[in-house]
DNA sequence: CTGAAAGCGCTAACAC
DNA sequence: GTGTTAGCGCTTTCAG
């Protein structure tokens, strides 16, 4: 690997000169300014970043923290962050809770230990008082995608899940379904991750003096395959649903893969809804109703505010923004 | 940010001393060793890995370069190298084309001025010969994927694409088909990227004297919305095929997705058979009979492979794994 | 067992 | 315009 000195003693002249040249700061005549960018590309010189890393202060380098990479959901944010990050002159490490061990504190730690100018987080696995902890000696820190919106010490970016639960149920409501079932994702200890999405199901189910009738609800992890087994589990029980409600669509793809091997036609036997509105939700048979959450604006939003942080320490602000109906045509009026 | 300086002028010693006890080497005296420990918990100390980079010549992370990680199979392999990677100790940069302007070799360039310590590289959109010239300084580097394996300067792991293409060609003869179908990836030159899989396909048509109907093969891109687009194209043609290879499992499902719109019954009117084998084939409607790359399995071999030839400079070898047929439902005997 | 000195490759003040 | 000096934070001989 050659060096500026390397150049330098080549050129004959300093390494500082060679630096001026190549960073196009200071003033060097041109005559030695030729002389050494003859010399940088005879020898092959390509700069040492990790170099440049340690006396700025700066990697260039942002971190992405999520649960899962194999949801397409995340996939999609990742390339769109990914992009936006590249644009701006920033890498991307990614990591992901499917690492076995690895819990979310050990990855932030190790993101901070490498000196990442900013990381996004995405998940409620890490506590409030953890990221809160790595936060304070400013590392930028954007909280994205927390169910429910508390008052939060860093900048944090979600959409209004409660209101995309409620959107979910009022429209499954509107088609005249009143045996709603739900398929979601609850913590060991009983929780719903997806809490405030079920709890804009029941405030739906409330304006028609409906509850949530618990033989109805399927707990499953958010991925396709847990969504097909519990939707089965659903679907076969003595007084099954007439439409359920998928708290994600990985999960709604999963139960459509039950009713298809049940042979329960959707959306005239069974209807579903899902969430995200990841890119294949409108290429399933028949295409998913769902819930769209705005990737590309996320990760717009989300890239924006980091990189402001980065700049300069921004004060905690919290940004909601709204959840969308997706009309698919997995969704359809009850028949009786 | 504390350093060790910081901790040595506490504890009364030398930074040396601080880096012997916090890295173990050398010996130290019990006593120092407690007070140096101290130090560092109370101030909080955390050591900076760029620093040690520079000095050490490693920076424990590897460069992933795709395409695209929207499409799940390339999710799925960054996935399962991310984890594989964790668990050596290796962070991975995620590089993918979908950065606009971004060319592989200036993607590969920028990993390098990064010091990554290897990288693996998916796509045929990089010349062998450019990779070829930054593989010299010895960075290590894997090949992944490239449809037809040459004799190739680094090391490099593949699967057997021709084989796979026959395998498809061969099961839908098996059932009848005789006017078969093909959408499949070209370049703007008409080349197939997919061109193993297409002369796979064609080595089968040929042992029943079969030849491919130009009229039948489409051309899109490996993604879902034009597999749809041009699926469509396909299936509305005056004398349409009774059986389709898609060549990639996201265009078979854009396939399907049209013949849905248009009312074709799979696989009664359509037998449909696409590439990857992603985990969400297993859940389509109905599930997708595709060629299964084994992704773990690559993730694995891949990974080795970068971790040794990391360590000592590895003899440019080929490895082609073989290719497999895994059966759904969306392929089935022709009816007349 | 501990410390002094040198250096990884680059940049930033400040002289000259 | 160009060079000198110092230093980013850490590790690594090599003395003592």
């Amino acid at each position: 690997m050659t060096t500026i000195y390397d150049i330098a003693r080549a050129a004959g002249v300093t390494a500082t000169t060679v630096s001026n040249v190549l960073s196009g700061k200071g003033s060097v005549s041109s005559a030695t300014r030729a002389r050494v960018m003859q010399y940088a590309e005879e020898l092959n010189y390509s700069p040492n970043l990790v170099a440049r890393s340690l006396i700025k202060g700066r990697t260039g380098v942002l971190g992405l923290v999520f649960p899962s990479i194999d949801n397409p959901f995340y996939a999609e944010i990742t390339a769109a962050m990914e992009r936006l990050a590249y644009q701006a002159g920033f890498r991307i490490f990614v990591s992901t809770f499917s690492n076995g061990d690895q819990t979310g504190q050990k990855m932030l730690k190790d993101l901070a230990l490498r000196r990442v100018d900013g990381v996004i987080i995405f998940s409620a696995a890490i506590s409030l008082d953890i990221i809160h902890a790595m936060a304070l000696p400013h590392l930028p820190i954007i909280y994205c995608l927390e169910e429910e919106m508390q008052a939060c010490p860093f900048p944090a970016l979600s959409y209004n899940f409660f209101q995309g639960g409620q959107l979910a149920g009022e429209h499954l409501l509107s088609l005249g379904h009143r045996h709603i079932g739900l398929l979601t994702h609850m913590t060991d200890e009983g929780e719903y991750c997806h809490v405030a999405r079920v709890k804009g199901l029941q405030a739906a189910l409330a304006t028609y003096n409906l509850e949530l009738d618990s033989r109805l609800v399927k707990n499953g992890i958010s991925s396709v395959e847990p969504g097909k087994i519990v939707g089965r589990e659903l679907l076969t029980q003595p007084n099954r649903p007439t439409a359920v409600f998928a708290t994600n669509d990985m999960m709604a793809i999963g139960l459509m893969a039950a009713a298809w091997e049940l042979n329960i036609q959707i959306p005239r036997d069974l209807s579903v809804i899902g969430f995200d509105g990841i890119a294949i939700s409108r290429f399933t048979t028949p295409p998913l109703t769902t819930i769209k959450i705005d990737i590309d604006r996320l990760a717009a939003e989300a890239i924006n505010l980091l990189l402001h942080n980065i700049e300069n320490p921004l004060s905690s602000q919290t940004i909601v923004l709204p959840a969308q109906l997706l009309a698919g045509a997995s969704t359809g009026p009850l028949h009786l």
